[in-house]
Parts: C-alpha cells; sequence; structure tokens
DNA sequence: ATTTTGGTAGTACGATGGTACTACCAAAGT
DNA sequence: ACTTTGGTAGTACCATCGTACTACCAAAAT
C-alpha cells in the first residue's frame, strides 16, 4: 500500500470545501468540480472518496449536522447542570439562530436541502423531522419541570409552548438568514417571549 | 396586425403553468422547455413574452404573491369590518400555514425563492422584505387596537407580540410544508398561542 | 527487482440547460 | 394583391453538469 491517506480525514476535507462553497455561493453552486476545486484537489478524487453526488451532499450534511449538535450540547453543558430550566431552552432556542459563520452556513444548507426534499423523494426527508422532534419533547420536558417550580405559569401547556418555541425559533433564524432582521434582534424576540411566559403567573 | 393575442392572459397563463411545475416538482425542475411543454406552447413562444428566464421567475413570483395579498385582504374582508382585532390577526397568520394548493405552492415557491436569494446577488432581496415589514405593522396596530380595547393585556408589547407572531406563523408554514405537521395541527397551536394571549389579563 | 495496489490526474461522453437564429404562417394595412 | 408585422415553431450553439474511463505514480509486498 502507497501513501497512508486517511479516509475519514479526506471526505471531511471535501465535505467542509463543499460547505464552503453552499455558505458562500448556495447550494446549487454545490458542483464536483467546484468542490474539487475548493478542496485543491482533481474531480477523480472526490469521486473515489464518494460514490456520487447525492452521497456526498449527504454525508455532508450529516458532517454538519453532527458538529451543530456537539455545538449545542456543548452551550448546554457550559450553562451548567444547575441551569435553570428556561434558560437551558434559552440556550438551545438560541443556536437555531445564525449568529456565527458555521451556524449561518448551516441553516442555510439545511433550509436548502429541506426545501428541495419536500419535492425531490429521493432526497428523504426523515433527517429532518426527527432531530426537530426529539427537540421538541426536551423542551417540553424543561417547561413542564419550570411548570413544576414555578418557574412557568401553571396555565402553560407544556407541549403546546415547546412548539410555539420551536417554530418561532426557526422562523426567527430564517429571518436573521434573509438579512430582515440582525441575530441580535432575533435574540431579543426570544427573550422578549421567554420573559413572557415567565413573568404571567397569578 | 394577425392574431390579437392578449399578452397579460399569455403571460399569466406561462406564468401559472410555471407555478404548477415549481409546486409539483420543485423550484429546479422549472425550465424553459418544462415551462413551455405544460403551458402547450414552444419554447420561442416563452421566450418571445419574456426576455429571460429570470424576468419570468420574477413575474411569476409576483404574480402568485399579488393573487396571495388579494385572498388575505378577501379573507380579511370576510371576517368583517366589525371583527375584532384579534380576529383578524388570526385570519391573517391563518394564511400563512399552507392548506389548501395554491397556498402550498405559495410557501414553496417563495421559500426556494427566498433561499436562493440569500447567496444570489440577481436576485433581490428586497420584495421579501418589504411584505413581512407592512404585515407587522399591520399586525403591531391591531394589537395596538386590542390592547386599548382590552382585548389583550396591558403589559404585551404590541410590536414584539407581532414579530413573535409573524415569525411563528412563517415556522409554522414551513414545518407544514415539510410535512411535520397538519394544517390543522399548526392552526392548534396558533390559536393555542393567541388564546393565551388573550387570556393573559392581570 | 518487479509486481501489486492505493491514490491522483486528465480527458471524454452523453444529457441538459438558456438562448439565438431562421423559417413560417396568417391577419391587418396599403 | 401584396407587403408588413405579430405570433409560433424547429433547430442549433455553447456552456455546464455528473460520471466513466484510462493513464500514471509511488510505496508496500513478494
Amino acid at each position: 500500500m502507497p501513501k497512508l491517506a486517511d479516509h475519514g480525514e479526506r471526505r471531511a476535507q471535501i465535505a467542509e470545501a463543499l460547505l464552503r462553497i453552499a455558505g458562500s455561493k448556495g447550494l446549487h453552486a454545490v458542483t464536483m468540480r467546484s468542490v474539487a476545486a475548493e478542496a485543491g484537489f482533481a474531480v477523480a478524487v472526490v469521486q473515489y472518496y464518494f460514490e456520487s453526488k447525492e452521497k456526498l451532499l449527504l454525508f455532508a450534511l450529516q458532517h454538519l449536522a453532527q458538529r451543530m449538535g456537539e455545538r449545542v450540547r456543548e452551550r448546554v453543558g457550559e450553562a451548567g447542570s444547575g441551569a435553570s430550566p428556561l434558560r437551558v431552552v434559552e440556550t438551545i432556542l438560541g443556536q437555531a439562530v445564525p449568529a456565527d459563520e458555521e451556524s449561518r452556513i448551516f441553516h442555510l444548507v439545511y433550509t436548502s436541502y429541506a426545501v428541495l426534499s419536500v419535492t425531490d423523494p429521493a432526497l428523504a426527508a426523515q433527517p429532518f423531522l426527527a432531530a426537530p422532534n426529539l427537540m421538541q419533547t426536551f423542551i417540553a420536558d424543561r417547561l413542564r419541570e419550570a411548570r413544576d417550580t414555578g418557574e412557568i405559569a401553571a396555565g402553560l401547556d407544556p407541549e403546546s409552548e415547546a412548539a410555539v418555541l420551536l417554530t418561532m425559533s426557526a422562523g426567527l433564524g430564517t429571518s436573521v438568514l434573509l438579512g430582515q432582521r440582525t441575530a441580535e434582534q432575533a435574540m431579543d424576540i426570544l427573550r422578549y417571549h421567554l420573559t413572557r411566559i415567565a413573568a404571567s403567573e397569578h
């Protein structure tokens, strides 16, 4: 065997080249040629490490999703295990707002892909539904905790409130992506609503 | 002059053929050839009525947006001028949920286009920001009215609440589009939140 | 030393895209 | 009647895409 090339490393390199292009020029600008050029390889190398463009795209997407998932867990961990449930919720939902470059790319690529999956049967839509559903139950659980500790009003329905929060933060993320709002403004709105929930006791 | 062809009519015909394709096969399936075939014309005819594909796309988008705008105004009118401000808000936001085919196509095409506009400088993002901004001020005004009449709590900030409602309904629309929720479930969440706002007096 | 074999590079093929070009047809103006 | 002109159709050009194919190179195995 000749040069020892770490396949995992190469695949990651290529995937990140793809994400750089998708983040700057859009998902439609992602071609075998552009990715290869960005990664500094020949097209055949990209073909060598990925059977097809579709496989490449899927891998890059999962790669990004995994990194974002780690990021979220990291931030939640930073908030400390002693943090209040509502604080945890704020931390998680805040990640839906594209504040830095990696987050921006994540939301752009994910939204692009999600939109495509609506009409393209080849792009299974399942991965897009699994994560949000888990999120919703997790947030609902936090809200239940918060309700039990009196942090939020007893009249609130955790499931519904979780749905409201999640859809809202998704919408906020999109609006920031479109340049309709700054990340700061989005965070203000998010915090406003969380404060409202916390304040509405009686 | 030969056959009297109503240019406006033809352009509308072609635009609707485009929307039919975009709604079923996705915006990426919209090509000069597919649109011409769907409309029952030769490619040159489409070229004749629209200078370029970009112009065609923009026209179709505005065409759709206009029809949706009329629909919203219609529904609001149906609700009656005597309807409560909160009722008007519910009617408007309910339109953000893709319940029928036309609405589904509208949100799909609009979202597709919006995502493209993030990275494509040719697709001016302005038209996407103008409408939502007007919406927000309109809804904020309704909320102000509702606050004055005691329909909602005095502690609420109309601007922020309007932002919350709009981003939430946008997120709801997307989730329905992705098949994550049914239109009915989305409406339930919307109504839940509106009821919460109305109930939180003290 | 020579034969595998993992990895890289260049090129070519078929399909599809937007657009340009030319021909054709029929009704209106003369 | 015939010429102009609005509208329609077919075709061809050029670019770009994903992919397949072949050649090449260098290190490990024999």
